[in-house]
DNA sequence: CTTCCAGCCTTTT
DNA sequence: AAAAGGCTGGAAG
């Protein structure tokens, strides 16, 4: 994974095979950025947030409450506040999320497709009501990874039907 | 099981 | 301004 931020918050978290597929990937997503490969001189906040993400994944932090620094659509913000109150280990389906927000599960989709920031803003945890798993930007088999990962963490039983 | 279409938001023309 | 299409869903064939 590669986690990238600003001041504000972070601005991307994303999956690939290699260090240097995910740093073209970061690069072609923000051409203009300034890209500085954190190895030392750790940015206190970036460090904060990073060990953040990574104890909410091991399950030892129950809600994860870091900043997102990302461009996004008013609609957009609403789903993705709506996805950040599914807890861990939960999964909620399209029409569910489009029922609360009182729009249409497929618009619910789509501002999932956009987002950045992987697990931050869980759109992993959003199925399809069939029992499919939809869709996954990064794949789907990483997002069954991290649905089974997060139920497992979280001690809850495996009725899968 | 396989269309078909209503639905809402974004992106493209 | 108009049209297409997406990480859907529910009804119809």
């Amino acid at each position: 994974m590669i986690a990238g931020g600003t001041e504000r918050g972070l601005s991307s978290v994303q999956f690939g095979e290699s260090r240097e597929e995910l740093l073209a990937n970061l690069r072609r997503e923000y051409p203009q950025a300034i890209l500085e490969p954190v190895e030392k001189p750790y940015p206190k906040q970036l460090h904060e947030w990073t060990e953040s993400l990574c104890r909410y994944l091991e399950g030892a932090l129950p809600v994860l409450d870091v900043p997102v620094d990302v461009p996004a659509t008013p609609f957009q913000m609403r789903v993705w506040k709506h996805l950040q109150s599914i807890p861990y280990g939960e999964v909620r389906t399209y029409a569910e999320i489009a029922a609360a927000l009182g729009s249409a599960a497929r618009a619910v989709g789509h501002a999932c497709a956009a987002n950045r920031v992987a697990v931050v803003i869980p759109c992993h945890r959003v199925v399809r009501g069939d029992g499919g798993l939809g869709g996954y930007r990064w794949g789907l088999d990483r997002k069954r990874a991290l649905i089974d990962r997060e139920r497992a963490a979280s001690g809850q039983a495996q009725v899968l039907v």
